[in-house]
RNA sequence: GGAGAGGUGGCUGAGUGGCUCAAAGCGCCCGUUUGCUAAAUGGGUAUACCCCAAAAGGGUAUCGAGGGUUCGAAUCCCUUCCUCUCCGCCA
């Protein structure tokens, strides 16, 4: 959520920067719900204030006297007043809430104008295509044995569409691919976590994915329980309502989880094979920053992302987010999109953003600044990378001429051998 | 899952209806004092929100969470979450 007082004084700014986002927000509805919850709550503190002031006298009187009688009597009517006014700013209170909450963040000055996917900006690419992506390469469904290695099949048999099962060598170079984010993340000094994989309501509300994205997560009802759609989920929430000293940040955390996601309606036949799952293995890089290095910080995670593509050799290009197109909580949002020389398009392989104080702000996650007062970190992520968009490029840019895929020197020390058959 | 015991400030821990809008100790910060280290001693030490143009100042809330009883709740009642011990089950 927005900081309540850049609402209150800066609201310009606000409407500018929502305008740019493409949402509509009444936001003279959230400012009319802040003045009242406001007065709400002066009505309600003085009320408090004259009962607690009446109870101390109360108290020191002797019970069942004449004068304690007295009181008492007036003091049944105050209560009622206080408990009624205690209400008013329950619902005064709630009702901001929710406005605040429909509130998007506003977009960096330095994120383009644009209202929709088309108007991202290519802000760089890396790799020529002729010369990284085999003349022998297909999509990666259209390759001989795909679906012994891939087995969609079975995976629909056991659990459902969207479910595949990975087999031999193909489980091995996945196996690979996360060994090697991982090792790289580390020795970009982020700390490894193994994560939970489902999560509480506050957490997943915390991040953001309800009350709105109900419907992408899995729930497991009996608990009340939901399935994480990325590690972000509980990473982040790792640190949820603390407060981190000073000297702690910037804290850098790569997480190996399976996500999960419904996808409920996106399906069609430009997502076929591995670009699209409903589960599917992701290594997740997430920072808590002070917020005067977030935008330098997230250059550099972009950078942490892009240094996999490159030690991959799969050629890719970097999209600045338009305004319209990043999300409800991103101030600033890369894409990486890796080329997929046998499908021939660009498949999006990891989203690095900056949240600035939304979701720190929203997940209560504070650190103590050099006066000792308690402010929001700014949070960002990325992913680095999702797999199996990675796993597609590999394969179908370096299928060879007798079916068999080189696999990238990198991944060798975990695959073991240098090529893919089956 | 069953039985029992608990959840209090950064930590330890007192506190069974008003004398606690949380004692004391530890830690931390600032000062004083004595060659240094250290000790002694005084003070300070949470978070959020509201009032106030700001500052100063004042107020309210928070004792796991949510309800309730009461003029008044850390304290009593209910619900719920979590922790510990024992039992059961179990990769």
């Amino acid at each position: 959520m927005l900081d309540p007082k850049l609402i209150r004084e800066q609201i310009d700014t606000v409407r500018k920067g929502i305008a740019r986002k493409k949402f509509t927000v009444d936001l003279d509805a959230v400012l009319a719900a802040d003045e009242r919850r406001r007065h709400a709550v002066t009505e309600f503190e003085s009320a408090r204030s004259a009962q607690n002031g009446a109870n101390q006298e109360m108290a020191k009187l002797p019970k069942g006297s004449p004068e304690f009688q007295a009181k008492l009597a007036e003091m049944k009517a105050l209560s009622a007043k206080v408990k009624e006014l205690e209400k008013s700013v329950a619902d005064a209170d709630e009702a901001w809430r929710t406005a605040c909450l429909s509130v998007p963040n506003i977009p960096d000055v330095s994120v383009p104008d644009g209202r929709a996917e088309t108007d991202n900006v290519v802000a760089s690419t890396w790799g020529d295509p002729e010369k990284l992506v085999s003349p022998a390469a297909k999509a990666h469904w259209d390759i001989a044995w795909f679906s012994k290695a891939v087995d969609f099949e079975r995976g629909v048999k056991v659990t459902g569409a969207g479910f595949p099962f990975y087999v031999g060598d193909m489980a091995r170079l996945v196996r690979s691919l996360i060994q090697f984010c991982l090792q790289e993340a580390g020795q970009a000094g982020y700390e490894e976590v193994h994560a939970p994989l489902l999560v509480n309501t506050a957490s997943a509300t915390a991040t953001g994915q309800l009350p709105d994205k109900e419907g992408q997560m899995y729930h497991a009802q009996t608990d009340d329980l939901y399935m994480i759609p990325t590690a972000e989920v509980p990473v982040t929430n790792f640190f949820r309502d603390e407060i981190l000293p000073l000297d702690a940040l910037p804290v850098k955390r790569v997480g190996y989880t399976p996500c999960f996601r419904r996808e409920a309606g996106s399906w069609g036949a430009h997502v076929r094979g591995l670009n699209r799952l409903h589960q599917f293995d992701k290594v997740e890089l997430v920072k808590w920053v002070h917020p005067e290095t977030s935008l330098s910080e997230l250059e550099s995670l972009r950078t942490d992302a892009e240094r996999l593509l490159q030690k991959l050799n799969l050629p890719y290009r970097v999209l600045s987010i338009c305004a319209g197109d990043i999300g409800f909580p991103h101030s600033k949002q890369y894409d990486l999109e890796v080329w997929a020389g046998g499908q021939k398009r660009w498949l999006e392989v990891s989203s690095c953003s900056s949240f600035t104080d939304f979701q720190a702000r929203r997940a209560g996650i504070r650190f103590r600044d050099k006066e000792g007062k308690a402010n929001f970190v700014h949070t960002l992520n990325g992913s680095g990378l999702g797999l199996p968009r990675v796993l597609a490029a590999i394969l179908e840019n370096n299928l060879q001429a007798d079916g068999s895929v080189r696999i990238p020197e990198v991944l060798r020390p975990w695959y073991g051998k240098d090529s893919l058959n089956y």
